[in-house]
Formats: C-alpha cells, structure tokens, sequence
RNA sequence: GCAGAGGGCCGGACGGCCGCCGCGGCGGGCAACCGCCGGGGAGGAAAGUCCGGGCUCCAUGAAGCAACGGUGCCGGGUAACGCCCGGGCAGAGCGAUCUGACGGAUAGCGCCACAGAGAACAGACCGCCGGUCUUCGGGCCGGUAAGGGUGAAACGGUGGGGUAAGAGCCCACCGCGCGACUGGCAACAGGAGCGGCGCGGCAAGCCCCACCGGGAGCAAUGCCAAAUAGGGCCCCCGCGCGGGUCGGGUCCCGGAGUUUCCGGGAAACCGCCGCUAGGCUUGCUUUAGCCGAGAGGGGCCGGGUUGGCAGCUAGAGGGGAUCCGGUAACGGAUCUCCUAGAUGAAUGGUCGUCCAGGGGCUUCGGCUCUGGACAGAACCCGGCUUACAGGCUCUCUGCGCAU
C-alpha cells in the first residue's frame, strides 16, 4: 500500500525541505540537547500536555536563545530495548517537527510511554507532537504539584 | 523409519529516502572552524555481576604465624580459576550416555526426633529354656538372644553341628576387616595369606588436614580550567612622568553559538621596566629607619562544586586454512581476514521487495491473512550461570523393516 501523501507542514517530505527550513529557522538552526538534571527539574515544573503517545513538557527560558530538547523513557516503558527503541523514535519525531513547530528560547522534555511511543504509526507520533506543542504555546496548564497519577 | 543420547553452528536478507557517533583523506581559513569524499559503528548471551586475571591507586622490609574467607577423588591444560579435558570410584539406564560439596568419623566435641524393652563402654517387652512355689490363672529366681514387634538405622547372612534353650560357641560358603605382593605417575584396581567379626550414621554441625587469598575499584587514577564563602602562606604598598604588549582585565572584528571558548587587533586600567618620590592608619625607638602590626591590592597552596581532556580501546584478542605434537583440553609454526568507543549516553527512523514460521481456503498449480525469540556495549580479557521464536548440521544408541 502507498503511504497516504501529507504535503502540509513539511514534516512527512524528506528530501526537498530544506529552503522551507532554512527560511524558517533563521535564527535558529540547530537543536542542542539538554543535559543538565536541573533543566529537566525546571521543564517539569512548567507547562505539560499529554497526548497518547507521550508526554511533552515545555518551558519558555525567556533568554531568545537555541531550542533545547531532552527526552525521558523511565523504566516504566520497559527494558533497555524498549527504552531505546521509545527514545529513538522521540528522537527523530523532534527532529522533523521543532525547527518548523518549535520556538526559540524554548526547552521541551518529551517522555515516552510504556506500549504506545513505539506502536503509534509514526505519522500519527509527529501530528500527536505538533498538537501538543500549538497547547503549551497557547498557554497549557501548569504541571504543579500534583503529579498525573493515571497513565 | 520410529524412539532417544551427546556435541557444533546460525539466530532474518536486499534496496530506496532522511538522520546520528567516532576515524582517515582532500579543499577553504593565520587559526578556531566549515565543506566534500571514503571507510567503520551492539550480542550469543552485550544480561546476572557469581568466580579468575590484566590495569590503576592505597597499604606493606623479605618472610612466617594468627584470625577470617575460599577450594576439596587423581592426573593434565591454562596467565589464572571454583573453568576445561582425561581417568578413577559410587549411583541411574537394555544402551548411547547421564548424575555426584567425592579429603578426614581410631584428633576431639556434639547430635541421632517419633516409635521402640533397648540408639552407642548395648539392651530384654513378648518369647524360649532350667530351677522353684502354686489357689493350676500364674508368680519368683536364673540362663538365652534364635523367633515376634518398633524404626531411616538393632552389633553379620544362609545351612549344618552343638545345647536345657541358645549363641561365631564350632564348621562350610557368602559378607566384613587387616593385608604381603602385583599393575598404575596417581586416584584406584587385583590379591596370596591372616582374623571369628571387636570398629553404626551425620563433617550441606563445630572442627581437623592440605592448598590458595593484602584492600578498593575506570564514579579507579592523572591533568587542566572556571566561579564562590571561608582558611593558610608569601609579596607589594603614596604621587607624578615615560616605556612596552610578557601576564591579567577592558573594547573592537571574525569563527563556534552562550553566565563560555578560540583566533586576530586596539588602547595603557593593573601588574611589569626606567626615572622620580619617601609613605594611608598605628606601635617602637637611636626622630630615623632594608623596623613591626593593621587596612587595601596581588599571587600561590590545600578542600568542596561544575565542566573539559587523558585513561579509551589492537588485547594472555577473535575467525578461517594447512602442517606438526598430544587420547583430549590445549600448545607450536606459516598464511590470511576482522577488530565499535557513546557520556541525558551514537550504532537509528521510515517505506518497499523477498525468505523462514503460523492460520484459513484449495480444482494441490496456488491464493489470502498474519508474522521474526531473548535481548542494547560503557576499562578490557578468560569462564560460569540465567533468558531465548525458529532453523541447520555431525556423531552415536536401542527397536523395527529391507538386502
């Protein structure tokens, strides 16, 4: 079967993207990664929005610098393959969709689930990323104290 | 062919498109860096972290002893091992084979439940036999351990002789113990002869004997940088003028893109050098000094924190082929191929075609749906253990059939 074609918002074309992002991320083009413990304890305490495959965190650090994104699988995803596997997957979903979705000045923390990050198909991953990134931008909530108990 | 035993090996394949992490080369650039090209990038268990080493640091005269821990039939292999190979012994199986904490119980201590008369210098409940008494039911004294009963285990077994009844009390055979000698490197095996038999089990209870072991680990360890509160040590000390780019800071430009780093440049803010001058407070006194203390400034050291670099991957290395030694594990020689190094942690994402495997339909040609186990390096090796869909292959055993 084909795959169904998805010409909007330039993530599911591979090769001929490149003007689009270059136009777009002007004043950013790379993605750093985040590596320090008390950014993630910092994107934790800011806005969340989950979505069926995963969990995003996102925080404005207000200095209009790089993007930043890090990503969490705990050992409630599943062994070491798992967990890899979830990562890899959030991985590459970051890649195509923030340097089009994402904002400058922004750290995201995106976390992965126990069956779903990896059985989603991986159009589904990317669309489920951009709906969760157009909430927090539009204000989210505040993942305060009380933790999502349910799954 | 059926049933079974023991090994060895593999553990999806190919191709688009888009990425990630090292390495090498070329080009641009003073350099930092950027671009292009080439090549490499998870496992048989990478796992558990259970043994044995390498390596690093700490401790330590050599060594011995004590304590603690480990190993435990014998011989060999190995860097070493608790691993591997061969052999012995015991047990299981018709067999191929499999299983085994397999040194010592006359070094000592301890324990052996329940049942049973009795459980470790044996003992006598029912019996059996003799004596004696008798109300004829049996009682009492003595002998005995063959028979019964209990138990995981009861102090040899069977038969004969013998006796009041019995008993290795005596004899034959079997068993047991000691054992000259023989074979073997040894564990061990065979065994002339001797002994009427006295000597139970547990060491996965303490223990004894022999051998081995100093401790901690790559978050080891070494180096560098930054910023901060406080500590220790040392130096300078005011003013003015000039010099210079060696160190720090400031500013500008470029690169990487952020509390920063690298390269180039500018100016004289501080240190510095030359001249000049003779001290901010205070103490001492020879009223002057290379004097002391303090404030201020600078540097160094040690400790914690964060980051970077090294350690970091080619090693007792693995695979293949041939030859030699050895029953084998393994060793030697030659040729050849392979050999990842991340650090919020790369080795992937996605799509297509095919191949095993499973289900359904079938006109036996196929069609269709489904679908790939266990699992992810983190300093490196040698083992062990555990997990594992499915498949390939070799050798051997028993039974059946055919010749």
């Amino acid at each position: 079967m084909t795959p169904p074609e998805t010409p909007e918002d330039g993530l599911a074309a591979h090769g001929d993207t490149s003007p689009a992002v270059s136009v777009c991320a002007s004043a950013t083009k790379k993605i750093e990664v985040i590596a320090k413990r008390s950014d993630f304890l910092l994107a934790a305490r800011a806005r969340k929005q989950g979505v069926k495959p995963m969990m995003v965190q996102g925080r404005d650090r207000k200095d209009g610098g790089d993007l930043r994104v890090g990503f969490t699988c705990s050992k409630k995803v599943g062994n070491a393959v798992a967990r890899n596997r979830a990562k890899r997957r959030l991985r590459e979903a970051a890649r195509l969709v923030l340097p089009t979705h994402g904002k400058p000045g922004w750290d995201y923390v995106l976390i992965g689930r126990a069956v779903e990050t990896d059985r989603r198909p991986f159009d589904d991953l990317q669309q489920d990323l951009i709906y969760a990134l157009k909430k927090i931008h539009a204000g989210g909530k505040p993942s305060g104290k009380p933790r999502p108990k349910s799954k």
